[in-house]
DNA sequence: CGCGTTTGACCGGCGC
DNA sequence: GCGCCGGTCAAACGCG
């Protein structure tokens, strides 16, 4: 019902939240015959002040691979569920509202705290924690990101021969989870969504081959960079922190992966690089609300 | 043995 | 109110 009421029934969006939060254009959308690859990134944004810088970058594209001339290569996209609750409130699929739990201690995996435990205050709606969506041009469906996740579901996804997986940080008390789901429209493009804040370092940071892999761009990623108002040092510090580590040790990967970050979500604010603590590889990539610091 | 994955079932929200 | 469907759980299983 979802899909049919956004318009083709066959036009899956992983970003539904992005089309409702951005009514004037689709959040973003890749192009198949591109000579890129894409990464588009997507979330949502706790600053909402800075929405008009990125409205205007919205290009009006087509999820269903149909890019509007107009902005051919923007894919800049965010969106506020905070601010816009009824916008961006549903995200991922159209109808899925992100329904993020209370902040129960995630017990690191066992989470016995399940139906029994949870009595949601009627009418408290579950918050929703920050999510962030990008698009990676990638055989591997898991990318290493330089956390550990354990993956806990996998469902089918309507309209979609591929199926999304659900994965959890494994670190104690993170409840970071991320959906990781191939695009129909195109079987080579994987579309991650992180969810929560790490409140936690990255158990091993792989800067080293991280920054190593982002030779890999040996063209602008981002063609319409200039005109990105995140900034430029954004979006390289974003390929380069998008770029697999070999962490966990499904290594090959890395050489495999073939990202283009386009920070659909509203850039972080200017944010005094280093201002944030080496996390990892998502450390820049992230928005800063994804690395939640422990008080 | 510990950790991670698989998979069917269940829950809850939302649209109709 | 009903049905659909996304998200999550948790037991079973696999692997190192």
């Amino acid at each position: 019902m979802s899909n049919e009421s956004k318009g083709s029934p066959f036009h899956y969006d992983p970003f539904y939240d992005d089309h409702r939060a951005i009514d004037d254009g689709p959040a973003f959308s890749f192009d198949n015959s591109s000579m890129y690859t894409q990464t588009l990134v997507q979330g949502f944004d706790p600053y909402p002040s800075h929405m008009s810088c990125t409205d205007s970058l919205y290009g009006s594209v087509d999820y269903a691979g149909e890019i509007n001339p107009t902005t051919p290569q923007s894919w800049l996209s965010s969106s506020s569920a905070e601010a816009a609750p009824d916008q961006g409130d549903e995200d991922d699929c159209g109808r899925c509202k992100t329904v993020q739990q209370p902040p129960r201690e995630c017990k690191d995996g066992d989470d016995k705290s399940k139906k029994e435990n949870k009595p949601r205050t009627k009418g408290e709606k579950k918050q929703k924690e920050p999510r962030f969506a990008f698009m990676t041009k990638s055989e591997i469906d898991h990318l290493e990101d330089g956390y550990r996740w354990r993956k806990y579901g996998q469902k089918a996804v309507k309209n979609s021969p591929y199926p999304r997986s659900y994965y959890r940080c494994t670190t104690q008390k993170c409840t970071v989870k991320k959906r990781v789901e191939r695009s129909y429209e195109d079987p080579s493009t994987v579309i991650t969504t992180y969810e929560g804040q790490h409140n936690h370092h990255c158990p091993s940071t792989l800067r080293g081959s991280a920054a190593a892999a982002a030779g890999m761009f040996s063209q602008p990623l981002f063609p319409s960079a200039s005109s990105v108002p995140v900034g430029s040092s954004f979006t390289k510090e974003l390929l380069g922190q998008m770029l697999p580590s070999t962490t966990t040790g499904t290594g090959p990967s890395s050489s495999r992966h073939s990202y283009q970050g386009l920070p659909l979500q509203r850039p972080p604010p200017p944010p005094p690089p280093q201002l944030f603590p080496d996390y990892g590889l998502l450390q820049d990539m992230l928005p800063p609300f994804i690395h939640k610091q422990e008080p």
